[in-house]
DNA sequence: ATCATTATTTGCCAAATGGCAAATGATAGT
DNA sequence: ACTATCATTTGCCATTTGGCAAATAATGAT
């Protein structure tokens, strides 16, 4: 990128950047060519509290990193209450990964909690990247992997502990997280009720 | 496969590996060469009830395929309850895939519920088969997605559920698994107690 | 067939959690 | 500062589930 340029970003989206690549870089290695390819399919997104990334019955089109602030991703269970079945917060990657891949409507929402700062590929942008980029889908596969890998480790283990310790568990998983999203989220993630987790709370400290 | 050679093979086993092709073959295409060099890395595996495949505490050192039998993946939780994670059966692959991929010791048991017949790879020949055969390492990549897919969809909506209601879903999701493995390996994979599952069952019928 | 072992069911009561409604607290808009 | 609105806490009681122990059933070995 010619020094010329650069005057055209501002401070905020260079760190956004940085933090993207930091991320990248943990699951592979690109050269200087390639980040700036992928820096130039980049666009970022603002999202306002409870805004949508993507939504139940339309077809996800999007692949995003969040820079700052915390996504859900919930559905409505045949009792019709609505289930948050994982938080993303900060410097994670966020796609409907069943309706981005095989462009089918999805049957979950992807919501922003709180404000929400995002870089975003587009889903031909994102296909660019993969047949351009040489390793780029190995490095996107241990991404997934693990982003998936670690949904089951979080969120599974809540079925066999009580829910004390279940809200223990996540405030060890999302410290900084447990004081902006709103009780009724953490709730319904846990699979407890509102009121059961507000004396939950009360009784821990 | 020279015709001299097939008789050396039992019927039993031809079923076997005919059932891992059309397993492999739903996630992208080899051609007969690439699949005779699997089949050439392919052993068979017999695992009696209560044995394991994998153990915490070791490295997973084989890659498995189940033609007969039912396995779990179980772990020790804070309290020393042995929780079962989930069930893998007939025709699906098998793999500690954290302690395979990074040859880490594993934190779980991979264990048989009843008798089962496997068709296994170590990992040197697993390697083998990744390195020469192009194309397989995004067919293993699809098929360990969908697996960590399956698992997030199937144990982690337990959590939002009644003991009644997870029960019904398990039902479904394994209804020709469900007599063959032991109410305690049940009820820890709902997370409810023994007598709980049993007075469930009771009440369903 | 018999016994020993293990798995499942059942009874009894305690503890945890839910359901509902009201009270209190927090927040944003005017 | 004052509402209106939404989020959280609390009280009361019903329901669900757990804990423990004993009874019954099933299984495998001899």
């Amino acid at each position: 990128m010619p020094n010329g340029k650069r005057a055209k970003f501002s401070f905020k989206y260079i760190a956004a950047m940085e933090a993207l690549f930091n991320f990248i870089l943990k699951f592979g290695n690109l050269n200087r060519q390639q980040m700036d390819f992928i820096a130039s399919k980049a666009k970022t997104l603002t999202l306002h509290k409870e805004a949508y990334f993507s939504e139940a019955g339309k077809i996800a089109r999007q692949v995003g990193f969040i820079t700052e602030g915390i996504l859900r991703v919930c559905y409505y269970n045949n009792k019709g209450e609505e289930i948050t079945k994982y938080f993303i917060d900060e410097n994670n990657l966020v796609v409907d990964l069943e309706s981005f891949d095989n462009e089918i409507c999805s049957s979950a929402y992807v919501q922003a909690v709180t404000d929400c700062k995002m870089i975003v590929f587009s889903r031909k942008d994102w296909l660019e990247l993969l047949q351009t980029i040489v390793g780029w889908d190995a490095i996107v596969h241990k991404i997934i992997s693990r982003a998936l890998m670690q949904k089951v480790e979080r969120r599974s283990p809540l079925v066999s502990e009580d829910a004390t310790t279940r809200y223990l568990k996540f405030m060890e998983i999302y410290p900084s997280a447990v004081n902006r999203i709103p009780l009724a989220y953490i709730a319904s993630y846990l699979g407890v009720t509102q009121s059961s987790l507000s004396r939950i709370r009360k009784n821990i400290r």
